[in-house]
DNA sequence: TTGTAGGCGTTATCAA
DNA sequence: TTGATAACGCCTACAA
């Protein structure tokens, strides 16, 4: 039980009286040795207990299997359930992560992303938004940038527009009379600015009363409460009486809203419609399940480390680094219509079983 | 422009007339060169643009600076605070985390272990249940164990019976006349039977009239809700106007419960007090800001990876590695008040800024 | 203060 | 089908 040396190749080598060649082999090309020969290493292997070490591997070979992560935040559910559905594509990839938080700091990520490369990360992802893509570009390794600004690298985005459009259109449909877009204020370059022009498009194509309410939201639940508390209150003086469709730049900001007005009224009245944005976890567990326009979370994942890899794979093939220009993947975002805009009405809001039959105790 | 081969110190050797070693010292030993010769490093590894190769150091010093960290889900977000405060002491600790997601599969979690050690992993941070301890004590690397069953490896929990028994005592202050806690079948190795303990130690000793309602919970938000239904609808017609205080297992359960009384009540009636545990996120962004008996999840993770560090220390320095038995920590609780328990009443469950015109109810 | 030589554990190349 | 040898890029003696 003592901690001996960790059991390598040489060892299984002296061990058979192959070579540390012909067990690498065995790893590696296992056709090319006899059936017997197998038997023999794999039994050797058995019997010493080797513990492959890939480090060594990857010096000899010169491929991590890492791939880097930079998460913004875990404030916004939508980014714990990204990286759970990245992590979780090392069954279809076999790929390895290496997670850092940004917390919204450039230098900070800057220091990751050199850590990162000293480990050989074969690519990353990046989720956070400090860094701009044109630094990111000259890192010369695949990136790919999921819902950030993305000009020179590679992206996975949703189709924002259409959501912020779907969104709008999915209010005007509930009979609003007005519609009102929450949001931070937005750099056009970042794919989320389509959100608000999905909705401004729509609103004025279909002359639709509306107005973009930008205020500096997603710092923390207070914060986004005290904000918006102002804003419906500036509402509910304003626009007393006429039927609202706020459609919210997240899922965290709906609930926050959500919350807000139930609290005052016990319920939703319908003079709110509320649509939120990511179908984030958030949005189905919230005290009235809300409407949200969809982002496909799991695909969104899986395209990223997909496009990662691809990258990778070309390289590996030779082919120009930096020549082709950087490819962009559209998501669609699919609308989940959910209490706060359709399904149920204030009467119908007790939540019961039908008939019960149940027990107590242990 | 070109993808050249990369930079290595025998470039850097070459181009500044030391020998490697020189450079390595550079790196390592940077009092043993001359100020001068330090700058004519410098100057070229800025010029070569030098990129650190950690692969090869490792194979070379056998240190990788890496701990495996296996998280069960992301459904609770307990768990992804937790990841993300432990990602968060590479600040601290200069650790660098490779992260699986278990999601409850013991055959898979085996698979993550074996690439997790392949990849040489100092040591690892355990937070997924399904594989014993006794079992991963054998992986011969420093491992710690959060919040799950540890025997056989040192482990960092929430000292989780005074939590139970703060939440008994807690709404026994309230004046409930009946207190009931709600949890998943738990078995006694885990530290979170500690929470059913705990309250059950309290009400027998202050005869207080209580009831432990285990179910299969804890598996969606949709699940975990039809079952609360029908618990809740039991106590309804069984306890009927008696003041029921509900500990609940964790915050998202809590959450869940909390979001099914306000749908049928408009708000949370003062005859149901509820409070859950962890001071996970979900709690203060609950339609009421939900009580509950908080884990100190920062500190948590903080003793975890510094314990884990620790021990790869005392390994390093040639110390036994299974000689001493596991190290325990336990963390203290801490008791959050909030509406659901103590704060506000129904009565005062508006949310209004202070010039606030709102109006109530219907 | 600096250099030489060997090793870390694997794979690639070339022979046999 | 197997083996010997030289990488991979860095670090640690030991020497100078």
């Amino acid at each position: 039980m003592e901690s001996k040396k960790r059991v390598t190749f040489d060892d299984i080598a002296k061990y058979t009286n192959f070579s540390k060649t012909t067990v690498s082999r065995y790893f590696n090309k296992p056709d090319s040795l006899t059936a017997e020969s197998q038997q023999i290493i794999s039994d050797a292997l058995e019997k010493l207990d080797y513990q492959a070490n890939k480090v060594a591997r990857i010096l000899a070979v010169g491929k991590t299997e890492f791939i880097g992560v930079i998460v913004p935040e875990f404030y916004h559910r939508y980014y714990s359930e990204l990286l759970n559905q990245i992590l979780s594509t090392y069954e279809q990839f076999g790929y390895k992560f290496l997670v850092f938080v940004g917390n919204n700091n450039k230098e900070g990520e800057r220091r990751y992303i050199k850590e990162l490369l000293a480990y050989q990360i074969e690519g990353m992802i990046v989720l956070s938004h400090t860094i701009p893509s044109q630094e990111l570009a000259q890192l010369e390794i695949p990136i790919v940038a999921v819902e950030r600004e993305d000009q020179f690298v590679c992206s996975v985005n949703t189709d924002n527009y259409t959501g912020g459009y779907q969104a709008a259109a999915h209010l005007a449909q509930q009979q609003c009379d007005l519609l009102i877009h929450i949001n931070s204020p937005t750099p056009e370059s970042k794919p989320a600015f389509g959100r608000i022009q999905g909705f401004e498009d729509y609103c004025r194509q279909h002359e639709i009363p509306h107005q973009v309410i930008l205020r500096d939201l997603d710092r923390s639940y207070e914060k986004d409460q005290a904000i918006l508390i102002h804003i419906v209150d500036d509402l509910e003086s304003t626009c007393k009486g006429k039927k609202k469709g706020i459609f919210l730049a997240n899922d965290t900001t709906a609930n926050t809203l959500l919350n807000l007005l139930v609290r005052r009224y016990g319920y939703l009245p319908q003079e709110y419609r509320i649509i939120g944005f990511d179908n984030a976890p958030t949005s189905r567990e919230a005290i009235f399940p809300i409407s949200t326009i969809g982002q496909q979370i799991e695909l969104l994942a899986q395209e990223a480390v997909g496009l990662v890899v691809e990258q990778i794979r070309q390289r590996k093939q030779g082919t120009p680094l930096s020549a082709a220009p950087p490819i962009h993947k559209v998501i669609p975002p699919i609308l989940f219509c959910r209490e706060t805009t359709c399904k149920v009405g204030p009467t119908q809001v007790l939540l019961s079983s039908p008939a019960g039959t149940q027990s107590n105790r242990a």
